[in-house]
DNA sequence: GCCCAGGTGTTTC
DNA sequence: GAAACACATGGG
């Protein structure tokens, strides 16, 4: 089988077991920016805290986050973790947005990956995870669940940085939104549901004719 | 009490 | 260059 169909097959496998995912949580545009800086290292369920104060406070938009203290944001997304670190990426994400904002939909994927990666505190994961999600974009959003997932199944290794991962996906699938969509949310289902880190449930899991782990 | 979470930047060898 | 470290809350 080749590369191309074994990845559609594991595709198959996991929305026909899972279901559609209906990535990204979040409402707004902004919103699920904001949320891909405050999950960095850091479990959704504490980020829905910190956007619901976000929220609560009336400053979820790119000009109200822009005009508010540091320190106030730093305050406002506490629930997530690293505040002040995140306080200070998402100033610095909200004024590169500012900046660019009449030129994002005329940009393509590289020249706006480009000025997002230009922002400090905004790894390929986040600006990534902000083309696809946020503006609807073709890229292939990869995390540690996805390396840890297709190292188990000798498709990576461990040792292959970002850029080789993505384009693992990207050279062996079609240039498709919703299937980047898709794919990555359902990774994401499968990593925390079945292939857990430490006692992966194999016995029960829906890849396991070609998973190392799942093979007897 | 310990481990982990949908990372990233800086410092250090 | 890669390895070690800092950043921090909250759930299991």
């Amino acid at each position: 089988m080749s590369l191309s169909s074994l990845l559609l097959w594991i595709f198959n496998r996991f929305f026909s077991a899972y279901g559609p995912q209906h990535w990204w949580p979040g409402d707004t545009q902004i919103e699920i920016i904001v949320g891909a800086v405050l999950t960095q290292n850091t479990s959704w369920i504490n980020v829905e805290k910190a956007i619901a104060n976000l929220k609560r406070a009336g400053v979820l938009s790119v000009e109200l986050l822009y005009q508010l203290p540091v320190e106030d944001i730093a305050s406002l997304i506490r629930p997530a973790g690293y505040y002040n670190v995140k306080a200070r990426r998402l100033k610095n994400l909200v004024s590169k947005l500012a900046d660019i904002q009449t030129d994002i939909e005329d940009m393509c994927v590289e020249e706006l990956r480009v000025e997002l990666l230009s922002v400090n505190g905004i790894g390929k994961e986040t600006a990534d995870s902000i083309i696809l999600y946020a503006f609807g974009k073709p890229i292939f959003v990869v995390d540690g669940y996805t390396k840890r997932i297709f190292s188990r199944l000798g498709i990576v290794s461990t040792r292959d940085n970002y850029d080789v991962v993505q384009d693992v996906f990207m050279s062996n699938l079609p240039r498709d939104v919703a299937l980047y969509n898709e794919y990555h949310a359902l990774v994401v289902h499968h990593a925390k549901n079945v292939c857990l880190k430490r006692n992966p449930k194999c016995n029960t899991c829906v890849i396991r004719e070609v998973c190392k782990h799942g093979k007897v």
